[in-house]
DNA sequence: GATATGTATGAAAATGATTTCAGAGGAGTA
DNA sequence: TACTCCTCTGAAATCATTTTCATACATATC
């Protein structure tokens, strides 16, 4: 409450009748004290419980050992548990991360990159937004370019043209283990519930999706592939509706995340459709919302502790300048739950 | 990828004929500069996209211009949703946040606050954890005054004899909004799924219940007060197969969180009771988790954005050193949806 | 005993900003 | 003309560390 003198490297020298020089050297153990300086010292940090001031040493060393971390919506659980896991797996290497929320605003992600180069944080991570897209916006990918002329940047997507690390789902290998579950349960008419269709994820999963039928032989229709632009469950919710308007429904429905299967449940429940008895549900993401529904969600899950461990492993080589692949994939498994059935339909 | 030279503000006053001083003036507007040398120096600063080193300028300023905010839990919408708040509000400011998220872990809370206190944060938020407790942990609440004695700390529970203040929501105010809603829909058999009875929020829950009972003249029922010892489904869960085992169940469930509620509402679904036609379901929170489960919550709403704001007023005006209460109280609404239905028990 | 080697130490420089202080020069006044 | 007053400017101090460099002293080598 009351603001306390903080202590500085000086007063412990003054108090210890040695130079700051050695007081540093014991805090960091950077070259060899005396037994009897050092337990001089040692004792009157303890004392004093001194910190070191993290301002100070990262401008005198040009390392803030700070990194910046952009999700679009902390919210969303995906986001947060990578965050956690993030920021779990920095820690380790004595790193603090200023989380900052984009809301999708591009206005905001260009000031918070700018406030990340003042900060001078070590690395940038991005989650999620505008790093997915399609067609690049080659605007953009100079301003994200300018900052990472100076920081190094690792995405958690596809950025054509930009200068950064990426560490990424590999939306083919996940989309393999939804079709082969879905196929194992006797699917064939299968619906999938994309989100933009100007980002890569949902490209790859649309193209795999339909290599998976034409490999089997099944008839690609039009009608199945539905979409929204936004990957929340309102968007969910329509497109399901929209499916249901079908003569020919299918038995299963693909959702692009967690939130779009929930949103597409709801629209489900309303027309009294059970699942999974007359209708089946899968997704990706396999959040905290897959095990929070009636009935659970099967969603493909990613090991949210590697995939953190490798966004920081990617960071820390790049921080380093070693030498490392500018593409690194996660690989998913299965979370087979409740809402995934044998086809029913005849 | 390439590290580029950092430009400093000694290569823009080289380049310009200037002494820093004069460069540090037009950057922060602190005194007049004549139009000639105002003009060169914009002009380099726009060229080579100068941003001043954060870390250079808290040192000398003594204002690190970052928050240091730890929660328990990120991916709890709860806190993702208050944090955003924080983040959103401190960002008007100039302030960025540093997340810590400590898992409950008492000693990574120590850690953090340490580390907080040596990268200089001008205050510390802390969101849900050990700042609640009913009976005092006197070791911890030193620990907590040994970091408030030098930097403000501000918490959204109720530490006794902690230093530091408290943004709070008012639980006799939330839990009146819940049993007059249950009242006015006929219910008088009524449960409470609580959290710890260790926590305030739970103890205070648990007092406004009986007394709203008492006021009506409802018998109280041990029975009907049951509660498990985290905010989380699986405590709901069980605490409601609990409840369906007595013979004379309750027709309105009142759950702590949403995290509690929906677990409850498994368990409901499970024993094919149906919500709200047999048994109302109510909730506090009001996180995304209302809002996707099929039948929407009926949940105690906070208005994040004025919950956000308030945290950063009070952190603002203890860094200032302003005088201001040491507890504020936040208001809750109702948010009707779903879960609640007349009493339908005989 | 003279020289080489090594170790502990402190003074001082460097990190990159802000700010104080003093001085230069111009304008205004008696 | 001499004085004050004001504005603009840069040199230097400050913030709190780390790190380099030089030195003092002890030990080892021939």
């Amino acid at each position: 409450m009351n603001q306390n003198k903080i202590m500085t490297i000086y007063d412990i020298a003054q108090e210890a009748n040695v130079s700051v020089a050695t007081v540093s050297r014991v805090m960091t153990g950077s070259a060899k004290v005396s037994e009897e300086k050092r337990e001089k010292v040692e004792t009157l940090i303890r004392k004093y419980d001194f910190k070191p001031n993290a301002l100070a040493k990262g401008l005198s060393e040009t390392k803030s050992k700070i990194l910046g971390i952009m999700v679009a919506d902390i919210r969303n659980p995906f986001y947060a548990t990578l965050f956690m896991e993030c920021e779990k797996e920095a820690g380790k290497y004595g790193y603090s991360l200023i989380l900052y929320n984009t809301l999708s605003n591009p206005d905001l992600e260009v000031t918070y990159l700018e406030k990340m180069i003042s900060m001078r944080v070590e690395a940038v991570i991005k989650i999620g937004g505008r790093i997915d897209d399609v067609v690049t916006d080659m605007e953009y990918v100079e301003q994200v370019n300018k900052v990472a002329n100076s920081i190094p940047i690792v995405i958690t997507g596809k950025l054509d043209g930009a200068d950064c690390y990426s560490v990424r789902i590999d939306a083919f290998q996940a989309t393999d283990l939804v079709m082969e579950h879905l196929f194992s349960l006797g699917h064939t008419d299968i619906a999938m519930i994309g989100g933009s269709t100007d980002t890569q994820s949902t490209v790859e999963r649309y193209m795999r999706y339909k290599q998976q039928l034409r490999r089997r032989g099944i008839q690609i229709r039009d009608e199945y592939m539905i979409h929204h632009d936004y990957y929340d469950d309102r968007g969910g919710y329509e497109c399901m509706k929209n499916l249901l308007l079908l003569e020919d429904r299918p038995s299963a429905v693909i959702a692009v995340n967690d939130f779009t299967a929930v949103g597409a449940m709801r629209a489900m429940a309303e027309a009294g459709i059970r699942v999974p008895n007359d209708m089946s549900v899968i997704s990706y993401d396999d959040t905290i919302m897959a095990n929070i529904m009636i009935p659970k969600l099967t969603s493909v899950s990613y090991n949210y502790e590697n995939f953190g461990q490798m966004i920081i492993e990617t960071v820390l080589k790049a921080i380093n300048g070693e030498e490392q692949p500018r593409l690194k994939t996660i690989i998913s498994e299965l979370s087979a739950r409740d809402s995934c059935g044998p086809c029913t339909k005849k």
